[in-house]
DNA sequence: TATCTGTATTATTCGTCATAGTACAGTTGA
DNA sequence: TCAACTGTACTATGACGAATAATACAGATA
């Protein structure tokens, strides 16, 4: 596990459950048909309560990261097309984030450098 | 008023008045010593309860927008700097967005296209 | 003085989040 | 076969925030 629950988040546990689970799925560390952690094991580990890992779980089969099979456990599914759709996603929210910065006065130098000052490359 | 009350909206009433307020501020809809609409005047207006738009009122002064008379109304505080303050906030927010994209495999070019497909100047 | 203004307070309703406990059915390995 | 795992479902409870409702008070104003 990568990730820890932040209690100080305004954002509730399940959810950066979810967020978290998904990340390790598109960067890759878990694998297509890998299992993930049991409900119980993980809300062992977290320290919280299974239902809210159930919840978590159930967010993220019906947002098509992963399968569940009763009794063996949790998949993650063929994830073909679900990075191309966060970066379609974030995509969308960078363009809303520019128009917002144009509004402000932000001038075009001052993005660039914003894009420029971050990998240092 | 510009904006309207979204009910399908997961932030809560109270926030979208203050982002609302805030907005019309920023953008000089308000100037600096004009009075806000009432509390009562603007809950009739958009159909929702005193308490909730006082509550924004609130937050509004507590974040430097607005100050506020008893007796006599809220109004306008001199906005030297609170755009700024946004730029700031907003660049900040570039720079993360930026970096997630670049997790996620967006190239040079995708962003670029971001930046130039928005204003198409 | 009537009517506006902001402000404060208490009570109630509602929905979400999280926990707790229990139960059931499918799977698996010893 | 069977104990121990798996996901899943359900009800109940407590905590919390959001929103509403109903008053009340003091300052400002025409």
């Amino acid at each position: 596990m990568v990730w820890t629950i932040d209690f100080r988040d305004k954002r509730p546990i399940y959810e950066q459950i979810v967020s978290g689970i998904e990340d390790e799925i598109i960067n890759g560390l878990i694998s297509p048909d890998e299992p993930l952690p049991s409900v119980r094991s993980l809300a062992t580990d977290l320290s919280i309560n299974p239902n809210t890992i159930q919840k978590a779980y159930r967010q993220l089969e019906a947002d098509g990261y992963t399968y569940s099979v009763p009794g063996r456990g949790s998949f993650v599914k063929n994830t073909e097309g679900v990075r191309e759709m966060k970066k379609k996603e974030v995509l969308r929210d960078l363009t809303d984030l520019i128009r917002r910065a144009r509004e402000l006065g932000v001038t075009e130098d001052e993005i660039k450098e914003a894009i420029k000052g971050d990998n240092g490359k």
